[in-house]
RNA sequence: GCUGAAAUGGUGGAACUGGUAGACACGCAGGACUUAAAAUCCUGUUCCCGUUAAGGGAGUGCGGGUUCGAUUCCCGCUUUCAGUACCA
């Protein structure tokens, strides 16, 4: 019989399926290899063309190792939460859970149709609760601990209060928040739970903290840096802003230096480190203090306790902001504190209280200077969320001037207003023990700009500090003089959205706050400025400026008229800043002479003598936000106590481990509440125990994918995310291929859970992924059409083929390329397209409509996607899956373009008919192999081996090609031959070879786990070769000569050969150079 | 701007440590089979000169260099793609 794709093609898939072919389990007399994709997100679009090429490579990858011997895992799984679900389902009622069910189904059925060998019984979902519970389990991991920079590893969280219970806060070496109290365990151990659940959320590997986030209006949540694309969303390209939310994070920083030094074990392409790298960005530099000139002093500074200059110095951006929101939510407050009042005046709690006093631009309820307390009374408005966001924004910048804040409720201070003065009381007296702190002013007042710099050793260059418009800083430095024009500067950056300010790197802006500060090496007075060319995300959001070496300081003293100091005697300054470090320093005292490194090292040691600086390492790499006000995701696992009906602010507890899964609960739509709540709000009785309200967040995309390889490794596990076993055996990936797309999101979140996971001895291994491959994409191949215009313009109904089209008006049409071949259109099947084109007429070249063609994304709206299902029922999967890997390097990018394909289908025909006579009966002989066709066997087993190692599959394909065209020629139909090859071709094309395995007389199933082919090079070796002769390196002539014969008998016979007197008209050459085996050449 | 990758016939691409550039496949042209078409098979196919043939010349983005010999190594440039962006 003919090759019956298709009827073979179905029968082996149905095979495998009944069988278990692939399934495997833990043995540890086998060695491991772990082959892993990728996993797709199921959208409804379904697969394309492209979406295959990465599993059609590791599945080759995986049958090919267990030919060799391999205990191979090879699963395959869904990302099934994420936005796309959700948007569908907003669209269209439908829950989430049904469409992603329809969706994966329709997925599934795809891949099998490419006969994968995937272990389906280790299949995982994301947003199935038996799998989410583990990642729900992974967070409460998290939440449990902190990062304890003396072992350089993750911790439980009780290791840090043991910490805190005897040693002083300061001396505990930790990743955490900057806000953290100095602490001495006598502090400690008065805090209450609550006030020590806030302090400790501040070191928690997962934490909430207000942060700025992308908010994303359109789609109502906020973004995680990797989502982002130029300021607008990667998924619907819709504007994203940046705002100021309570939020949760993962204490990713921790990690940082770990993970950039991870990347020099582990064999990734470069540019995808590469792009860690920069993700990361270490830079390694010191800190520098710069004092300020009292301006206003130290006194004058204390002046600020007047409550008039204190309101008029309070110039903080939020001030409009505050303004409006004090106003409005304190208008019905007054019963409650007047209540207070009566009970605080005339210092009868044994301190001065003041009311409604103004510190750095709030206005707080009462206060008491001397202890830096602030006593606050909360109205109605409390359950509104902006509300809640301004009282955290608030505590959170009170915090930072040195004040304690404490809240009340109305209902509180008039129902039990004793219990209250007497906490005020109890809080005060508590207060007095930290004598050593500095005074809430002292702190507020910031006598130094902190600088971060990589370039100390220019130290003596800097003739101004710049600090951005954001900087805590500004209100208090500016001076009357200059408040105008900070003012209006600070108002023009404000206007400027973000794109604009990094679409617009050429103007130089800033204004001069009016305040100097001094060098800390040399006392020189610098002038501070501010300028939005500064950050203030980044570093301390202050530069030391050195126009000499840095190009914006330049431009900004030219364009302000500032200084321009040289420091090196070889630096180019009069047209540009020159940033180079040869050279020895001048007019920079101490280093005076030296080079670059002598000198970076001697500032550091001065500054460090004089306590005005250290080295210092600095990451660009943010904690990444975790959390996204969206439904289809994980829910997270805790709760607020106390309970809002309860007044109080809410602290987050998480569940207990017993009560995981925290499943996601029905709601009634997939919409925000009317109050801006994420849609979880909707949630009917929804709450912790009847009582504690949930975390109304939902976990982002990259949650579920950052751990899900441990999970195939024992995929059905009740009782832990995976086996001990099961972990000690898998270890790591051993091959990981998917798109480059996800190098800074997925890639970066997957080692930091692998290596948390590790700290805590979960897992094994430093890093998942040990060897990684990224597929290009396949982009789109659009075909068009070219309609005729009118002498008005108008289209007509005519078509003008393309290489004739220039002679005429035209549009050009996308045509859907399924009724396109080889650039020639199907005439009939167009017309046949729609209805406008069935009396259309054509202007043919050769008798042939050819299209004009262009490279495009593949999308359905330039109707040039192809799906693989069409192409599997044309050719079958064995020629798909071969000709995806014929189109050229896996790594490589490349438009799709079907053309082509006939040839493989013809190579896998033309295999199939060596196992045949003409009349398709199926032929086999025993004779002994001659040696011409052990030589084309042994060629190809060992050409496979090669590239399948350096996962070159294109070039397998070809010679695998010309290796039936070889066996072809040579008329073979010998057993032994056959056999291997089926083996050699199985992992490329595995259901023709099935047949043809059993069809040679093997067990059905047992090709899967044969042996490859043993390579004998015995078989390759010649006794002669026809040795190229080149004349000065260009080829004229060959020469068949034995193999045995050795260089200098090569030489001799070529010099008394007609080459000679044919090419050099018998002059002798000056040289002859023979390499055995290689080349001859000439020299003449 | 910076970082990384790439550039070879009409097309996809091959040439692994410097050693016959264009394997393999598509397309195209010619032929066989056929009443005809499709399918299949055979031959040719880098470009230029040469009517054919023999033969000669050029040639791996561009310009140089190293070498007996360079698609491969080095220097400079152009273009394309990707990432990133005032990172101090």
């Amino acid at each position: 019989m003919d090759y019956q794709f298709k009827q073979i093609e179905q029968q082996w898939q149905k095979f495998w399926a009944e069988n278990e072919t692939f399934k495997v389990e833990v043995d540890v007399n086998k060695p491991k290899y772990y082959v892993l994709d990728m996993f797709p997100y199921p959208s409804g679009a379904g697969l394309h063309v492209g979406h295959p090429l990465g599993y059609i490579a590791s599945d080759i990858f995986a049958r090919y190792k267990r030919l060799k011997g391999f205990n191979v895992l090879h699963p395959m799984g869904y990302d099934s939460f994420g936005l796309p679900a959700e948007q569908y389902a907003i669209q269209t009622g439908q829950h989430p859970a049904k469409t992603t069910e329809t969706n994966i189904n329709r997925y599934r059925q795809q891949l099998d149709n490419l006969g994968f060998s995937f272990d389906w019984s280790k299949e995982v979902r994301t947003s199935s609760p038996d799998y989410y519970k583990w990642t729900q389990w992974i967070f409460m991991q998290l939440f449990n601990s902190w990062y304890n920079l003396d072992t350089n590893q993750a911790e439980h969280i009780s290791t840090l209060i043991e910490k805190l219970e005897t040693i002083p806060a300061q001396e505990i070496n930790a990743v955490c928040d900057e806000d953290v109290q100095h602490l001495l365990p006598s502090d400690w151990s008065t805090l209450s739970g609550e006030e020590k659940q806030a302090e400790l959320l501040k070191y928690r590997l997962t934490y909430l903290r207000e942060s700025t986030v992308n908010w994303c209006a359109a789609l109502g949540t906020v973004l995680a840096n990797d989502e982002v694309k130029d300021g607008f969303s990667e998924r619907g390209g819709f504007p994203v802003e940046q705002k100021k939310m309570m939020q949760w994070s993962m204490r990713i920083s921790a990690y940082a230096e770990r993970l950039l030094q991870g990347l020099n074990h582990i064999d990734w392409p470069e540019p995808l480190k590469e792009m860690q790298r920069n993700w990361i960005g270490k830079s390694v530099g010191a800190m520098v203090k710069f004092s300020l000139i009292p301006n206003p002093s130290p006194k004058e500074k204390g002046a600020q306790e007047n409550t008039k200059l204190g309101y008029e110095t309070a110039n903080s951006p939020f001030w409009d902001l505050l303004k409006e929101n004090s106003k409005e939510n304190r208008k019905n407050a007054t019963d409650a504190e007047l209540v207070l009042w009566q009970k605080l005046r005339d210092s009868q709690t044994g301190f001065k209280i003041r009311r409604q006093h103004v510190i750095e631009g709030f206005i707080a309820d009462f206060v008491c200077l001397s202890k830096g307390l602030v006593i606050e009374v909360d109205g109605g408005y409390h359950s509104k969320t902006e509300a809640l966001e301004y009282d955290k924004q608030r505590t959170e910048f009170l915090n930072q001037a040195g004040f304690e804040v404490i809240r009340f409720s109305n209902e509180e201070v008039i129902n039990q207003t004793d219990k209250v003065v007497s906490d005020i009381k109890e809080k005060l007296e508590r207060l007095t023990s930290k004598s050593g702190a500095p005074s809430p002013l002292e702190r507020a007042g910031g006598e130094a700009i902190e600088v971060f710099t990589t370039r100390v050793d220019t130290i003596y260059g800097v003739s101004f500090l710049v600090i951005a418009p954001e900087h805590e800083l500004v209100a208090q430095i500016t001076t009357p003089a200059q408040q105008a024009d900070i003012d209006a500067y600070i108002a023009q950056t404000k206007k400027k959205s973000e794109l604009d300010r990094m679409a617009d790197t050429k103007t130089v802006s800033g204004a001069f706050t009016g305040s100097y500060a001094l060098n800390p090496l040399d006392g020189t007075k610098v002038p501070v400025w501010i300028a939005d060319y500064v950050l203030a995300g980044y570093g301390t959001g202050a530069v030391m400026a050195v126009p000499s070496g840095d190009q914006r300081d330049y431009l900004f003293a030219k364009h302000f008229n500032l200084p321009i100091i040289q420091i090196l005697d070889a630096q180019q300054i009069e047209e540009q800043a020159d940033p180079t470090k040869e050279g020895k320093y001048i007019n920079s005292g101490v280093i005076n002479g030296l080079g670059y490194k002598e000198a970076s090292v001697k500032i550091v040691e001065e500054l460090k003598e004089v306590g005005m600086g250290y080295g210092k390492i600095n990451y660009r790499m943010r904690d990444a936000i975790f959390g996204r006000q969206r439904y289809w995701g994980e829910p997270v696992p805790v709760y607020f106590k106390p309970a809002r009906s309860a007044g109080g602010n809410g602290l987050p507890y998480l569940i207990d481990e017993s009560e995981l899964p925290l499943l996601l609960p029905e709601v009634d739509k997939y919409l925000p509440t009317e109050s801006g709540e994420p849609p979880l709000a909707r949630a009917k009785d929804w709450k912790y125990k009847d009582e504690y309200e949930y975390e109304l967040s939902t976990m982002p995309g990259w949650a579920g994918s950052s751990w899900y390889w441990y999970r195939y490794m024992d995929a059905k596990n009740d009782l832990a995310f995976a086996d001990e076993k099961a972990i000690s055996y898998w270890k790591d990936v051993d091959l990981y291929i998917g798109g480059s797309e996800h190098a800074t999101g997925h890639l970066l979140y997957s080692r930091f859970w692998n290596k948390f996971l590790k700290d805590l001895g979960h897992v094994t291994e430093e890093e998942p992924f040990k060897k990684l491959i990224n597929q290009g994409m396949i982009q789109g191949r659009s075909n068009f059409v070219y309609r005729i215009n009118d002498a008005e313009g108008k289209g007509t109904n005519s078509f003008v083929s393309n290489g004739l089209k220039s002679e005429y008006q035209t549009t050009a049409l996308h045509v859907d390329v399924n009724i396109v071949v080889n650039d020639i259109l199907d005439i009939d099947k167009f017309k046949a397209s729609r209805e406008e084109y069935a009396n259309a007429e054509f202007i043919l070249e050769n008798a042939k409509y050819i299209c004009g063609t262009e490279v495009e994304k593949m999308s359905k709206s330039k109707f040039n996607v192809i799906s693989p299902d069409d192409l599997v029922e044309r050719y079958g999967a064995d020629t798909l899956r071969m000709y995806e890997m014929f189109l050229g390097p896996l790594e490589q990018s490349k438009p799709w373009n079907t053309n082509g394909i006939e040839g493989v289908f013809k190579f896998l025909r033309k295999f199939w008919r060596l196992f045949h006579d003409e009349n398709w009966n199926f032929t086999v002989s025993d004779a002994e192999p001659t040696k011409a066709e052990l030589k084309s066997l042994h060629k190809i087993i060992k050409k496979v081996e090669d590239d399948v190692e350096r996962f070159s599959f294109n070039t397998s394909v070809s010679s695998f090609m010309i290796a039936v065209n070889e066996l072809t020629d040579l008329k073979c139909k010998n057993r032994a031959i056959l056999q291997d090859l089926v083996v050699t071709l199985s992992s490329y094309a595995p259901h023709i070879c099935e047949e043809l395995w059993v069809l040679l007389g093997n067990k059905a199933g047992t090709l899967s786990y044969a042996a490859y082919p043993t390579f004998n090079p015995a078989h390759l070796v010649e006794n002669e070769f026809n040795y190229p002769v080149s004349i000065n390196g260009k080829t004229k002539t060959n020469v068949n000569l034995p193999l045995s014969m050795e260089v200098a008998e090569v030489e001799k016979y070529i010099l008394e050969s007609e080459i000679i007197t044919k090419y050099l008209d018998g002059k002798a050459p000056k040289k002859i150079i023979v390499v055995k085996g290689r080349i001859i050449n000439i020299v003449a």
